[in-house]
DNA sequence: TTGACACATTCCCATATAGGAATATAATTC
DNA sequence: GAATTATATTCCTATATGGGAATGTGTCAA
């Protein structure tokens, strides 16, 4: 069985790097695609490829504007990715309590 | 040109949802490669492959007991990621707040 | 209507899987 | 040392890319 196919979920969509640039570049304001193509110099095709994905799982939103399409991410997406990885903070900081006060046993 | 190889980072290991299950699985303590195929019931070469991907990426360490191998979620390796969607939050929260402000027009 | 833009989609290809079967390796027990 | 147990690795295969080139589609201007 091969990968899960990239437009299943969130988790697979952000695993391409590309298409975390375009996620970070399209959150402050939408944008036209030609914008994210000069800004990421990628292909066109590629580009509308990958904003293609981000729009099937829900990451972006698209609004038609003349014969420009304007992006923007859309961070509600985003937030089921956050609290997944937030169930593992507990954790993290456990292990940075104790790497602390290892440091103090052994500062006596 | 192919997406990237999943042991590049640990956005690539965590979009795979067996892997995603390992780590939930693996973080509250240590486990044996056995139990890991026992309750995902996943195959054993499988799960082997998956816990190397993982390791690779150093979101799991690993502790060999007699024979068998103990696996354990690093959970700070989760942490980047955690870091990443969380520069979205201020937007899912505006978003949120202008939903909610627009309810609040409605009402009057 | 005809161009000219701005994008989206299709086609093609090299590459990276994920899983299952079979096999190899390491450690324990007898 | 041989058999056994617990994992890891290799081989094989169907499938899913991501990028570039070429092409299709929708919209605006003259």
């Amino acid at each position: 069985m091969p990968r899960a196919a990239t437009t299943s979920d969130a988790f697979n969509a952000v695993a391409e790097p590309r298409r975390r640039e375009i996620l970070n570049y399209l959150v402050p304001q939408e944008r036209a695609v030609g914008d994210i193509v000069g800004s990421l110099g990628l292909g066109q095709p590629s580009v509308s490829k990958h904003l293609r994905v981000l729009l099937d799982v829900g990451l972006v939103q698209v609004r038609r504007d003349g014969r420009r399409m304007l992006y923007k991410t859309n961070a509600e997406g985003i937030r089921p990715l956050h609290e997944w990885t937030g169930t593992f903070e507990r954790y993290w900081r456990d292990q940075l309590t104790r790497i602390k006060e290892r440091a103090e046993q052994e500062k006596k």
